[in-house]
DNA sequence: CAAGAAACGAGAATCGATTATCATCTCTCC
DNA sequence: GGAGAGATGATAATCGATTCTCGTTTCTTG
């Protein structure tokens, strides 16, 4: 196995995927490269570090990680292969729900549902 | 302390509450009464079995539970004070970001930042 | 090729949240 | 009043996620 390059390994696994994923998912895509989880998790470290990366928490699933260059967007959730995928675009009607003397610095939008391929195995 | 009524303590003190709380957030809210955390787990569990209670997760705070009685509805999350507020109302455009072919089931809109106690202390 | 710095993988250690245990206490029903 | 069932609080145990440690390996620079 080739060694210092792979947390190249890692941001590029990250990169390719379609939606944030977690420690444990991206290491289990890389599973047969060899890298240790430990490496996967300083790779996300360094990667938020940088400003490269973004943590994101979808819903119960702890803390995902995604590239941050992927410009505004919210996560699909399926509820059968918990994997979180990226939806681009966005809703109306956010600041009629903001209470009197709040102030609003961002939203997070979750679908819930089955996705394409779990949805097909019904 | 009163003993075999404490269970309801922990329902009357999440009713009173404007928003869903944490085990943690909902036992400190419960000082003074001598109402322990065990107690407090177990009144969560037994609720979310009855059907009374519903666990929901906001974002970064774990999971939070309310009664299951308040409708529809979503959450504000004050990125100072960390509590999470009701919000009536709903959002539109969802059905424009679903991709072909998933199947949406439900949806979970969060909104952050500041509240008005927060604010004003700024 | 040699030396020092940085990265690596595996597994131990840590941390917070939740659950289990246990001795005690309270309530109900005689 | 007494027995048994269920509830309670304190604390230990567990669990998953993340971080730390350490001996080894790779890269860089000359």
């Amino acid at each position: 196995m080739q060694r210092a390059k792979q947390q190249s390994t890692v941001f590029r696994a990250l990169n390719e995927a379609d939606g944030p994923l977690s420690a444990r998912e991206l290491w289990s895509r890389l599973s047969g490269t060899g890298v240790g989880l430990a490496t996967v998790y300083r790779a996300l470290q360094r990667g938020v570090e940088d400003g490269t990366l973004e943590s994101v928490e979808v819903l119960g699933g702890g803390v995902r990680y995604e590239p941050k260059n992927r410009g505004h967007h919210h996560h699909f959730l399926c509820s059968t292969c918990d994997h979180a995928f990226d939806l681009f675009g966005c809703v109306e009607g956010l600041e009629s729900l903001i209470p009197a003397g709040f102030r609003m610095t961002g939203h997070e939008v979750v679908l819930l549902g089955t996705c394409d391929a779990c949805g097909d195995a019904t």
